[in-house]
DNA sequence: CGATTTTGACCAGCGC
DNA sequence: GCGCTGGTCAAAATCG
């Protein structure tokens, strides 16, 4: 497939939820999810607190957004791609995986590429403290909200999980403020905007859910975090060396109780857009993923060096 | 009283 | 250029 048209795929991918999901991949286990969110930053809970709810389906997402200019770039987000979409064949089976749905890496630059530090200072010309009052002679009797002009938003790696659920709040073990809410064209739910209370830390999620089946919620990543998580006021501490070492918890009243990652087959989001991008199943046998898999091996298997955390 | 949520407005990007 | 939409800001309201 030429480079246009993998942009093409990709660029719907991340304009339409739906659509992001080409394909499916299950995770033998849990444990092998947490392990591999780890490696990008994020956490979720342990399994065992979670007693009698309803079965909750929790899918993963990672995409890249359309910023294709340099080449390099578009190197590394076909691959990315490529990794990401992946064969459903087992799909039907597990009732205890979580899904990795899709994922793919985001750089943008901001105005200059060449000022892009990929991950903290990137994090947004969005949230540049300036507030460009008056940026450019407008009329003050507001002040201009937002970012300065003429600078593009960055968005940083994201992931997106989808969780079969009653509560909007995936426990990720930190603390979100949320600083915005929106209507979802085409969609009777709203799209909530969170932002990571850690003052240095950039990341932000959004929560939403799916106008196609209202029991799954949409969580979507953006960036690191920077920091560890907070402890749970229950007392769990979840820790994990690696990635940002940081335990896992929650405090936030905006979390819903601990939740459970069982999953009871794939999502039916997975329809439209069948992927042509190159497809990898490699290394993804599920019956090694039980096998303890190393450091390196944890995301060898789907997730491209440079998407690691360091 | 500080932290968080709500909510309307602003801004940028994109498609037509 | 215009309108639509998503994302963000920030003042006010609410919560603990």
């Amino acid at each position: 497939m030429d480079d246009d048209k993998k942009r093409k795929l990709e660029s719907e991918m991340i304009s339409d939820s739906s659509s992001w999901v080409d394909s499916s991949y299950f995770f033998e286990n849990e444990e092998r999810q947490r392990s591999i969110l780890n490696e990008f930053g994020w956490n979720l809970p342990q399994q065992q607190q979670q007693t009698e709810t309803n079965q909750e389906t929790t899918s993963f997402m990672e995409f890249d957004d359309n910023q294709i200019e340099l080449e390099q770039q578009q190197q590394q987000r076909s691959d990315l791609a490529g990794s990401f979409l992946l064969p459903t064949e087992n799909h039907s089976t597990s009732s205890t995986t979580p899904t990795v749905i899709a994922t793919t890496t985001t750089v943008e630059k901001s105005g200059d590429a060449s000022t892009s530090n990929p991950s903290v200072s990137s994090s947004s010309s969005d949230e540049l403290p300036e507030k460009s009052t008056g940026s450019d002679g407008k009329p003050p009797e507001k002040p201009s909200k937002g970012r300065k002009k003429g600078q593009k938003r960055i968005r940083q790696q994201r992931f997106a999980f989808m969780t079969k659920s009653d509560v909007d709040h995936l426990e990720d073990g930190y603390r979100w403020r949320k600083y915005g809410q929106k209507a979802v064209k085409n969609s009777p739910y709203p799209r909530s905007y969170y932002r990571c209370t850690n003052s240095k830390c950039t990341v932000k999620k959004r929560v939403e859910r799916s106008c196609e089946d209202p029991t799954i919620v949409i969580t979507t990543y953006e960036g690191q975090h920077c920091h560890h998580t907070v402890s749970f006021p229950r007392g769990s501490v979840f820790s994990h060396e690696g990635s940002f070492g940081g335990g896992l918890n929650t405090t936030s009243q905006i979390y819903a109780p601990a939740m459970q990652y069982t999953v009871s087959g794939p999502l039916s989001v997975t329809q439209s857009h069948q992927p042509q991008l190159e497809v990898r199943p490699a290394q993804m046998q599920p019956q090694q993923t039980l096998q303890n898999p190393s450091d390196e091996g944890l995301l060898g298997d789907i997730v491209p060096p440079g998407m690691r955390n360091r």
